[in-house]
DNA sequence: GTCTATAGAATGATAGAC
DNA sequence: GTCTATCATTCTATAGAC
């Protein structure tokens, strides 16, 4: 009996773990509409109707893929230390959101998506969690630009430039892919091109 | 004769104009797969079939949709001028790119979901137009690092921070309305944001 | 827990009257 | 040039055998 229940169990987090997957790829590419029960359930080797035992409905398998992303982007934002210095506060976040954007492309694309299409799901989250956020990192900017420590610049543009620039090299991989010669990023040109935003960035805002 | 046949031509027009207008939106709000011939004609105030009048297929209407966007892609490629100073050239092109994420944000919002999907139809833009441009910009920029006007860069990742920046404010509009007290941005918020990027820009690459 | 078969709605596209 | 009616296909979701 246990060994059964313990093995329904594995099976259950596999399929759950296989199906979440292949659907952050598949809605990351077409989108929550676009994108098809058929699609994910091809992609996870599975017949559709298997999709339905896990997930009552298409919006709830999204729901879930969504949940899943706002997980990694929580971890990125505790990332953004508020009693370091501008440097470290700084460097650390850039290279994690770097990092997510080389790691969960799918995932960073999905959200994408989502804004895109004007929220629909996870607007709770940037009326509460997104926007709490963003007020304490701004008091903290302010901070700095009081103590002098940096120009003084609009936190929130400068907010808007690290998403902009770190998610663009997942959401637009495959145009930088093409001007690459057809190639991902290779290990060395992560690392250079985390360095060039860092440096940018820090060196614009007289950090 | 004449009047029907020129009153038959302004009507085409009108229509191809209503249509491609409607379209934008709802291919960029839905992406191509998510996007249905009926939303558009609802959008449009049309009957579906006076869809498939002006035009055959979902896709040759997504194709036309694209190449209008490309022609306004191709004017702000024009505003980086190669023999300006870095200053000029640079605050130009920037302010370009804002003007363009402001005035036309469903066409921006339509580029962002083709390349998010891999570009399967404008990979022959990215591949031909875009990377000529792409290197005739890299070497103008090598030519200013080497006369010490700016930092040495990567001019690649100067070229992908421009076009991050500037496109997240028509892309993440929603987010940044979100975060602006759910109001869009106004004109002296517009004013604000190309600013703070220009200057966090040029300041960052020692112009 | 798996999978075939299928219901019921929506989709791209067309025919044909006006 | 417009629009109703409709076809063939695909979609989400479910029923029910194993």
């Amino acid at each position: 009996m246990q060994v059964n229940t313990a093995k329904k169990t594995r099976i259950r987090q596999e399929n759950l773990s296989i199906i979440l997957g292949k659907a952050e790829q598949i809605f990351a590419e077409f989108g929550f509409k676009g994108a098809t029960m058929q699609a994910i359930a091809d992609a996870a080797d599975l017949p559709k109707a298997n999709l339905h035992y896990y997930f009552p409905t298409k919006l709830a398998l999204y729901r879930q893929v969504i949940e899943r992303i706002f997980t990694i982007w929580l971890e990125a934002a505790d990332s953004f230390d508020t009693s370091a210095t501008p440097q470290e506060a700084l460097t650390r976040y850039i290279r994690k959101k770097m990092e997510i954007s080389r790691a969960h492309p799918y995932g960073s694309k999905v959200w994408a998506n989502e804004v895109i299409q004007g929220a629909p799901i996870i607007q709770d989250y940037l009326q509460t969690t997104l926007n709490e956020w963003t007020d304490t990192r701004i008091a903290v900017i302010n901070r700095w630009i009081e103590q002098g420590l940096i120009d003084p610049i609009d936190p929130r543009h400068l907010l808007y430039m690290i998403w902009a620039t770190t998610q663009h090299y997942a959401d637009f991989s495959h145009q930088i892919a093409t001007l690459n010669d057809n190639r991902p990023l290779d290990d060395a040109q992560w690392q250079r091109a985390t360095r060039n935003v860092t440096d940018v960035i820090l060196k614009g805002i007289g950090a």
